[in-house]
RNA sequence: GGGCGGUUAGCUCAGCUGGUCAGAGCACCUGCCUUACAAGCAGGGGGUCCACGGUUCGAGCCCGUGACCGCCCACCA
């Protein structure tokens, strides 16, 4: 359909087919042999394969898309890697479900037909998050998209294994772990919630061995006490300090506990005696470690008690197994109090259990060697993260770091490259990219957690450990955009592995972007209900609940929600603002109509240039200048909220609003045709990075298009030549004036379509006064032409404009406008007297301002003069 | 328990190193089908810038205290 036929832009209608051209084109598939002249690359944060966009997905789509098209438009040779992640527990998850719902289960079919149904499951669920980045319009390399399962990457993995390990770096240990009962595997710190919980307290007598007294404790996991191996008091307590040494009998089990001293005991809480159980408490396994102390467990991996609980609680549950022993210490007379508390607990982020702290063997890797370097880069700036506040959170955290428990107990995933034959103490142990020499040889069952295969991403995905022309090109990559909750989980661990493996930073420019929250401030999440689907958005669909207003979305197109997303993102969390969306929807559509009215205009055969016939060609070169080095500007710091509303307000409030207003009055020659069109390619092409399919769609309608894409189309930079302050304070005249006469119009009851006979006693408006009587609809007559007095006076820049005696107006209501103005500007004038009257203001404020406050105080006595004459 | 961020128009948010900074979009009111766009155009009303102290000639902007909201980190039994 033809431009004209047309009268508003229909996303739905166009976005398909501008999909497919980028595709068709290759877009997204840079020249590597080219980009030594200036490669742009951005590494996509993997996605889980199985999963479906979500907001988050959305906005750092937007964020990454603008920033790669931004970059190839500036003749960068930009990449936007791509790829989806095996996310290990989720996916496992999801495929264990499936097999229940079947009658089926994970541990009946085995390991192999196990991950045969994942990938099964993979290749049927895992192309819908690729393909909806695709709707979004994201730029992405899809002819080069990456799996962090596939062949390649997982040689990458198991290289960094080993040479960590061969490094010493990666080790197994017998260990505290965070043991989540739900998936039935060790999970790190950072996999794990904490949530507020009601317990109960109990304290708990322990008698002294030699029945000379006894000593309380406090706990809320009493069932641990089976496992107790000491009793500890802070070494400063006095209460306690002549028990140290001695010993109390373990109640229930009759085993000797020393008692210990230990700073980590709080002299004022509780009853200053901890009782120390290494084997299922974090901060006791410290202890314990720091005194020798046994090492019990009572507690299994399935969160029943084991056989070491004694006969009468193995097999019980946790919590049956705490009546048990409540009710065994109360029968004895050792119970000494009980009552509600309330603290919190973790949760392991994933199943939802409450986390079992056990000591188990698991495989580690120590981080303190390689946070070391992590860290300068991000102070010497090597790496910048955005917003600076951010970069505290990331030293802070590298500068405590604890050992990283790499091993998972799922089978998808990339299992742990080592082999174990024999057992016992004689076991060997080797670890290596494949399976050793030998018979009898065992692999470690174990596969890694799913962030140890992420933290490679930005090298791995461009080949690594091959020296490919890709790495060479692309490596390191630009900016790294991501929500905060993964600065810790990934971003710190990609730096690290980064700096190890390539002896370079991943990438330059870390952008924290917000948290998009639901409107009515809650966190936006499927189980709340909260959640919006950005594809409902795009294509329409009903409103979900959060939304005060009922009905369906319209379908606001990609376009629209990207332009949306990016308005509304800050480097804070801010709450989804659905005008934002609709704020874009009407972006898409001005321009679409600008371009219908500047086509129409033109002749097709125009060739776009910038020829200034006048003071408003002029302005607009001048105009659209600014707009371009602030847009770079904005680009360069990440604030896509600003760049997108920039560009909103140039092509609202400056371009339509007043230019294309302003030459509807001219002829349209040649001249003006070709700085018209060349003002439309240009502000078209700016506008792209932020919605690339309206701008697409347009470009192909522009006289001179010669089939080649915007997209692929590069942007001249800003230049400075055009800058023209005199164009720009004519034209700023011009509109304060215009805006000055409609509103004095509005007020004194001035028809709308009715022209004012006025005589312009103003300078500054001989290259404008033509087009002041047309906008402001005015009759100006040749200054004393007419011999009639003015009936009012409209103060404007430079003067005033008088208006004439005339039916058009009722004087009445001028009167009382005027008399308003003036009452105005007398409140001013005293203001600005007062301020001049000050001594403390003269003396001590900059010149400059006392200056400013003169002018001022000038031009509204002057003002007031033209009013009251 | 620490740390960080926020509290500006009915709503969502801008306001740089203190001096036209009291703004934008949406909503609202009035008037316009002025032939690019009524998903439009023109004009307008609306805020003791959370509270209280302080610094300063001058404070949304700096300092202190407090209130409320959100986030992060943390091992208090």
């Amino acid at each position: 359909m033809s431009l004209q036929d047309r009268s508003r832009f229909e996303p739905s209608e166009v976005e398909p087919r501008i999909t497919a051209a980028w595709l068709d084109a290759g877009l997204g598939s840079p020249d590597v042999a080219a980009a030594q002249d200036g490669a742009y690359s951005i590494a996509i944060p993997p996605p889980n394969v199985t999963g479906a966009l979500h907001m988050g997905h959305a906005l750092n789509g937007a964020i990454q898309d603008t920033l790669v098209r931004w970059h190839r438009m500036h003749g960068q040779q930009a990449k936007w890697i791509l790829g989806t992640d095996h996310a290990g527990i989720a996916t496992q998850t999801q495929v264990e479900k499936l097999l229940v719902s079947e009658g089926s289960g994970r541990t009946e079919i085995g390991r192999d037909a196990f991950t045969e149904r994942v990938w099964e499951w993979r290749a049927q669920y895992g192309g819908t998050i690729v393909e909806q980045f695709r709707r979004l319009g994201a730029s992405c390399d899809y002819a080069d998209e990456r799996f962090t399962l596939d062949v390649r990457y997982v040689t990458a993995v198991l290289e960094v294994f080993v040479r960590l390990y061969d490094k010493g770096l990666i080790y197994r240990d017998h260990y505290m772990v965070n043991w989540d009962p739900g998936s039935r595997s060790a999970i790190s710190d950072l996999e794990v919630e904490d949530r507020e919980v009601t317990d109960r307290l109990y304290e708990i007598a322990y008698p002294l061995s030699d029945g000379s007294g006894e000593v309380i404790v406090a706990t809320v996991r009493p069932e641990t006490m089976l496992a107790d191996t000491a009793v500890a008091v802070n070494p400063e307590d006095e209460r306690y300090t002549h028990l140290v040494g001695r010993t109390v009998t373990l109640p229930l089990v009759g085993r000797e506990l020393e008692i210990i001293a230990d700073d980590y005991v709080k002299t004022d809480f509780g009853t200053g005696c901890l009782k120390i159980t290494p084997g299922h408490d974090p901060n006791d396994f410290e202890i314990g470690r720091r005194h020798g102390l046994d090492e019990l467990s009572v507690i299994g991996e399935d969160g029943r008690m084991t056989d070491a609980a004694g006969p009468q609680y193995a097999g019980l549950g946790v919590e049956e197994a705490q009546a048990k022993v409540v009710a065994a210490l109360r029968e004895q007379g050792l119970l000494r109090s009980e009552e509600p508390y309330v603290h919190t607990v973790p949760f392991s982020h994933r199943s939802g259990s409450r986390i079992e702290p056990l000591i188990s063997l698991q495989w580690f890797m120590r981080m303190d060697e390689l946070a070391a370097p992590a860290r300068q880069v991000v102070a010497d700036g090597q790496v910048r993260i955005h917003p600076e506040s951010q970069r505290r959170r990331y030293d802070a955290w590298l500068a405590e770091i604890r050992p990283w428990c790499i091993s998972r107990q799922l089978w998808w995933g990339h299992q742990i490259p080592v082999w174990y034959r024999g057992d016992g103490p004689d076991q060997e142990t080797y670890a290596g990219t494949s399976a050793p020499a030998g018979d009898g040889w065992e692999r470690d069952p174990d596969v890694l957690d799913t962030w140890f295969s992420s933290a490679l991403w930005p090298f791995a995905t461009l080949g690594w450990p091959d020296e490919t022309p890709e790495l060479d090109a692309f490596y390191p990559t630009d900016v790294m955009s991501t929500a905060r909750d993964i600065l810790f989980l990934w971003v710190a661990r990609m730096v690290m592995m980064g700096l190890e493996f390539t002896g370079d930073v991943p990438f330059r420019d870390v952008y924290v972007h917000s948290v998009i929250q639901a409107p009515d401030g809650r966190r936006m999440s499927k189980s709340l209900g909260t959640g919006i689907d950005p594809l409902m958005l795009i294509e329409g669909g009903p409103r979900p609940p959060v939304f005060t207003q009922g009905g369906d979305f319209p379908a606001y197109g990609a376009d629209a929600v990207r332009f949306g997303l990016l308005a509304m993102s800050s480097t804070q969390d801010v709450r989804f603002s659905e005008e934002k969306v609709a704020q874009g929807q009407a972006l898409g559509n001005k321009l679409f109509n600008a371009t219908r009215f500047v086509v129409g205009k033109i002749s097709a055969d125009t060739v776009a240039a910038a020829r200034p016939a006048t003071v408003e060609d002029r302005w607009i070169l001048s105009r659209l200048q600014a707009v371009k080095a602030d847009s770079a500007r904005r680009i360069a710091q990440f604030d896509l909220s600003k760049l997108a509303l920039g560009l909103y307000d140039f092509v609202y409030g400056e371009l339509c609003d007043w230019y294309l207003e302003l030459i509807k009055g001219r002829a349209f020659d040649d001249d003006l045709a070709a700085t018209l069109l060349h003002v439309l390619r240009e502000t078209v092409a700016l506008v792209h990075p932020v919605m690339p399919f309206v701008t697409e769609d347009l470009w192909t309608e522009l006289p001179g298009h010669d089939g080649r894409l915007l997209a692929a189309s590069v942007l001249p930079a800003a230049d400075d030549a055009q800058t023209d302050a005199d164009a720009e304070a004519r034209i700023a005249a011009l509109i304060e004036a215009v805006t000055v006469v409609r509103a004095w119009r509005n007020d004194a009851g001035v028809p709308a379509g009715a022209m004012l006979d006025v005589r312009l006693a103003a300078t500054g408006y001989d290259e404008t006064i033509a087009a002041l009587a047309r906008l402001a609809r005015l009759a100006v007559s040749e200054d004393g032409a007419v011999d009639v007095g003015a009936a009012a006076a409209i103060v404007v820049p430079g003067g005033t404009v008088e208006v004439l005696a005339s039916g058009a107006f009722d004087p009445a209501e001028a009167q009382r406008k005027a008399a308003d103005q003036i009452r105005e500007l007398e409140r001013e004038i005293t203001r600005a007297e007062g301020k001049l009257a000050n001594a403390g203001f003269v003396d001590k404020a900059p010149e400059a301002v006392v200056g400013a406050e003169r002018d001022k105080l000038a031009r509204l006595q002057a003002e007031l003069a033209q009013l009251q004459g």
